[in-house]
DNA sequence: TCATTGTTTGACAAAAATGTTAAACATTTA
DNA sequence: TAAATGTTTAACATTTTTGTCAAACAATGA
């Protein structure tokens, strides 16, 4: 079968990204996603077969997608805190994209536990985790488990985003004023990191 | 009609709580926690009616619960660090029984946006802000916005938990290992905060 | 004890979500 | 153009989830 590719089966799994990983709607149906990708639900079927297999191609996607991210912490040479500058950079600007891809991703972890771990991510993290202890050793990060640097990065990256139906109504916020405020958050999440305040 | 409160009402009620909030089951039947409590299905619609009402008391709950949380920080009359450092405390005590609370509320804000917001919330927050500003006006925390030294509180606390599955693979931790981490982060998460390194 | 009433259960019904199929449609290519 | 083949659609079927009801059960009180 010589694929005629019309971009409908690359239309519905980008469309179950943006209801995914951009709205949070993590309850979504097929319909729901047929809807919103503006084609007949039968197509999800036909492309992907089962909704289960939509939904393992969607997180085995974003898992790559993480393991990409990670990549870029690795491969450049620069000093450590520019490289950390830089990635909280690209990363904060990919959160605000997509919000919800982790909180997605572990949802899928908890309710089906049959998850095969990427084993070449852990290097990646131990390479990170290497990094962090020498500019530990060296003196430039307070003394503690490099583990630590890595959730304190991620959390002060991603959870405002995830929580912002909820701080845009304690704080009353327009869109305009959150996406400013998560903008100021690069600069202040990197002097958090390295608790130059 | 004199109830006879077998318990079998708080028994849904609270396994729902533990399925949703502890487990991070998002996608959980009523049929899933039917069992996870033991008792027969039909049970949750003689006591809630409908699905949606056990969520909607389980949602409201939660809400309140939150709500109680924060009263917290503004009742007593401590300096201000002291009571951010019990605040902690207790925070996250609560959010190691209950990780995925707050990713509860969020995901059906996301998927029912037709929410009611407590207005006495708005009110906690605006003074748990000039608490915050009056810290940075007396030099004791750096020139930010209020809101971000909330972000970071918040951020810091829950988002490691939420994440704990793919922590867990990734760092190859065990139970123990993790939960001696999120203990070591009640102090990490002060400094960090108070930028004290 | 026996009637009353609230609770629990299983069988059944309804609704919602997912999956299948055949026919219509569109594109390619011979 | 006409056959071949991939794509889309609507009708239908199946499965899953939710909701209803009457009968069984258990506790209370006259």
């Amino acid at each position: 079968m010589t694929t005629r590719d019309t971009g409908t089966e690359q239309l519905i799994k980008d469309t179950a990204k943006q209801v995914f990983f951009k709205e949070g709607r993590l309850h979504a149906t097929t319909q729901d996603i047929a809807d919103a990708a503006g084609v007949n639900r039968t197509l999800v079927n036909y492309y992907f077969r089962s909704r289960d297999e939509l939904i393992r191609q969607v997180y085995e996607e974003g898992m790559d997608d993480m393991d990409n991210r990670l990549s870029q912490i690795m491969e450049s040479d620069i000093p450590f805190r520019e490289k950390i500058e830089s990635f909280i950079d690209v990363f904060m600007a990919d959160s605000m994209e997509y919000p919800y891809q982790e909180t997605f991703l572990i949802t899928e972890m908890n309710t089906n536990s049959n998850l095969h771990n990427k084993p070449d991510m852990n290097l990646k993290v131990e390479n990170f985790s290497a990094q962090i202890q020498k500019e530990i050793d060296e003196g430039r990060l307070p003394k503690m488990d490099p583990i630590h640097f890595a959730m304190n990065m991620f959390s002060l990256m991603i959870y405002p985003l995830i929580m912002r139906p909820l701080y845009k109504q304690l704080y009353k916020l327009t869109n305009e004023q959150f996406t400013k405020l998560m903008l100021e958050r690069k600069d202040i999440t990197c002097k958090m990191l390295f608790g130059k305040q």
